[in-house]
DNA sequence: TCGGTCCAGTGTACCGGTTCGCTAGAGGTC
DNA sequence: GACCTCTAGCGAACCGGTACACTGGACCGA
C-alpha cells in the first residue's frame, strides 16, 4: 500500500504539496498536480481513510442506527438503508450500521467513540429513549421519523398529512360523497407513532372541508383475520362504495378480500391508499396511491445531516417530504 | 472528548501504561489498572478507532458489498444485513454498506481505501466479477452464495442439497410414492445462480433413492400468473398429491391458490418447501419446511473472515450451513 | 538597485493511539 | 555488599495523513 510519501518521492514533491492536491484545499500549478497526479495513479495510491480522520478529526462516515430491531420485520427497511448509504456516498461519506439491540447504548457508543460523524435514526417514535444522550452531547444527528419534540434535534419523515389530503381530494374530485376510512389498529395510534395520527387527523379535516363522509374501520392484527374483516366490510350494502385506506397489512389483503367476493376495481369499488413503496412490489399492488419514498426521504436525511455536521449550532429543522399520488385506474368516476 | 494523554494524566502514569490497559496486551499491576480504569470512567474515554486504526493497521471494520441492487428487491436483504452486523459487533467489527451500483468498482475502492479489513459479498453467483480485484488482491474476503468457481475465495452457503434431501425424505417417510416438483423459472437454472440448481440434483437423486417419482413443474413469473398457473396443476386430477416447492413466488402464493380451490392442507395435498425465512414471515406461511438461515449463514460468514483476516495465507474454506426442518403438519400419512 | 508583493511549494508540528527497547528499583543469591 | 534477575512502567518513535507558518524566487514599481 502505497503512502502519500511514496507519492511525493515518486513525483518529486514534497508530502504537503501532494496533500494539496489531493484535498483541493491550496492552489497548485497545473504542472506539479499533473506530476502528482501521474504518482498517484502509477502508485494506485488512495488516502488512507483512518490518518486522514485523525489528522482533520472528521472520520466522513454516518452511523445508521436500527433500533430495537423491531424494524427487523419491516420489508421496508432495506429500501432505506441502501437509500441511505447512495444518498451518503453522493455527499463522500460512508454508512456504518449500528444494530445494538440497546438502541441508547448504542448511540452512547457511537457518540464516544467517534466512529462516526453523525448519526441517523430509524423508527423513530414518541418519546424515544435514544434522543436523551443526543441531546445531551449536542450531537449531530437526523431522526426519521417525526415525533411530537424532537428535543432540538433534526427529523425528517414523510408527509403524511399532505398524502392524506391529496387521497382524500381525489376521491372527493371523482364525486365520492362517502368513504370507508380503513385504520391501524388501536394499539398504534396510542402508542406514540405519530405518523398514523398525522394521516388520520389530515385526512378527517379535509374530508370535512371536501364534504366528503369518512366511515372508520377498525382492521384487527393478522393477514387471515385482516382478509376476514375486509369481506366482511366489503359485504355490507350499507357501506360507501370507496375505500380510504392507510394500513399496510389491509391494502396487501385487500386485492384477496374483493377477490372472494368477486368484487372488481374500479367498477364495484373505489380504493386510494398511503402504504410502504416496497409493499406495492411484494404484493404487485395496482392501487391510486401515495407511496413512501425512501429515496427522497433518505436524501433529505443525509443533506440536513451533513449540514449539521459543517455547522452545529444552526437552530434545529423539520422536514416533510412530500409524497406523490400515483393515479392508476382505481377510482371510478361518480355522477 | 478525552485522549489518552488525559487518561494517563489524571491516572497519574504515561500513556503507554493507559494503552497497556487498554488493550491488553502488556502485564499492568492490579493497582495501576484500577488507576486506570477510574481515570477512564471518570472522563468517560474511549479510545478514538480512527487513530487505533493507524497505529495497528486494523480498522477492525467489514465492509458489505450490496451488488448490483438487485437485493433491494428481496425482502430478505434487511435480514442479513442485521445479521451479519450484529455477527460482526460480536467480533469486535463494525459494519459498513457499500452500496455502489458497480461492485467491481465498490470493491476496488474498498481494497485500495483501507477503511475496512475485509469483505462481505452478497448475492455471489456464478463468474460474478467482484471476485477478479479480491483474487488478485489476495484480499480477505467472504462470498454468500457458492458459486462453482470460488476462485480462492472463502464462501458460505445454506446447504441446499441437505434442504432438498430433507423434504424428499419427509415425503417419503410420510408413504408419499410421488410428488409435483414446483422448480424456479427455467431462466434461474440457466443463468448461474447455483443454489436453484445444487437443491434440484440432490432433490432428483433423493427422491430416486427413496423411491419417490418427482413430476417437474414449470411456474411462470408474476404473482397472477404464478397463482393461475398453481390453480391448474392442482386442479388436474392426474398430478400427484403431495407438492415438494422450491421457488418463493410459488410458496407465497399457494396458500391463496389453495383457497381458491377449496382444498385443505394436508387433507387435499400435502406441502413441502424451501424458501427465505423472510416469505414465511411476510405472507404467514405454514408448510413444513426448510428455511433459508440468516442468522447462522452471517455468523459463519463473518467468523470465516475473522479468521481469514487473521491468517491470511490459509487455504480457502468453503462451508455449507445446514438447515433444520420445521414441521408443520402440512403433510398427510399416505398408507 | 532596492524594497515590497505575490506565489508555489516546503518543513514541521500535530492528530491519538500502539509498540518496543530501556531503566529504575525491588528482591534474591552468594 | 556486590552482582544478577526480574518486573512494572516509561519514553520515544511511528502509523499516514493535514495545516500552517515560512521561504526563495519572480515580478513590479519607484
Amino acid at each position: 500500500m502505497a503512502t502519500i510519501g511514496d507519492v511525493a518521492r515518486e513525483a518529486g514533491v514534497s508530502r504537503s504539496t501532494v496533500s494539496s492536491v489531493l484535498t483541493g484545499r491550496k492552489y497548485v500549478s497545473p504542472e506539479t498536480r499533473a506530476k502528482v497526479d501521474a504518482a498517484v495513479a502509477k502508485l494506485q495510491f488512495s488516502v488512507n481513510a483512518g490518518a486522514r480522520a485523525l489528522a482533520t478529526s472528521r472520520t466522513m462516515a454516518l452511523g445508521v442506527v436500527v433500533g430495537f430491531h423491531e424494524a427487523e420485520f419491516s420489508p421496508a427497511l432495506a429500501a432505506y438503508l441502501i437509500a441511505l448509504s447512495d444518498a451518503a456516498r453522493e455527499q463522500g461519506y460512508s454508512v456504518v450500521l449500528l444494530t445494538e439491540p440497546d438502541g441508547v447504548e448504542a448511540v452512547r457508543r457511537a457518540i464516544s467513540g467517534r466512529q462516526v460523524d453523525g448519526l441517523i435514526l430509524l423508527n423513530v417514535v414518541d418519546d424515544d429513549p435514544r434522543l436523551e444522550p443526543i441531546n445531551q452531547a449536542r450531537y449531530p444527528a437526523v431522526l426519521l421519523g417525526m415525533p411530537q419534540d424532537t428535543r432540538g434535534v433534526d427529523a425528517v419523515d414523510l408527509d403524511f398529512a399532505a398524502g392524506a389530503s391529496m387521497l382524500v381530494d381525489h376521491l372527493a374530485d371523482a364525486g365520492h360523497r362517502e368513504a370507508l376510512f380503513v385504520e391501524w389498529p388501536e394499539e398504534l395510534y396510542a402508542s406514540g407513532s405519530t405518523y398514523a395520527n398525522r394521516f388520520a387527523s389530515a385526512a378527517r379535516e379535509r374530508a370535512e372541508r371536501r364534504g366528503l363522509r369518512l366511515v372508520p374501520v377498525a382492521v384487527p392484527v393478522g393477514p387471515e383475520q385482516v382478509r376476514a374483516s375486509l369481506r366482511a366490510v366489503l359485504q355490507d350494502p350499507e357501506n360507501p362504495r370507496a375505500l380510504l385506506i392507510h394500513n399496510d397489512a389491509a391494502v396487501a389483503m385487500l386485492p384477496f378480500a374483493l377477490h372472494d367476493l368477486g368484487l372488481e376495481v374500479p367498477a364495484d369499488r373505489s380504493v386510494v391508499s398511503l402504504h410502504a413503496a416496497e409493499l406495492a412490489r411484494l404484493y404487485v399492488l395496482s392501487f391510486t396511491s401515495v407511496e413512501s419514498e425512501p429515496v427522497a426521504v433518505c436524501q433529505a436525511a443525509v443533506e440536513m445531516l451533513a449540514k449539521r455536521i459543517a455547522s452545529p449550532e444552526s437552530p434545529a429543522q423539520k422536514r416533510l417530504v412530500v409524497p406523490h399520488l400515483e393515479a392508476k385506474g382505481s377510482v371510478a368516476t361518480v355522477a
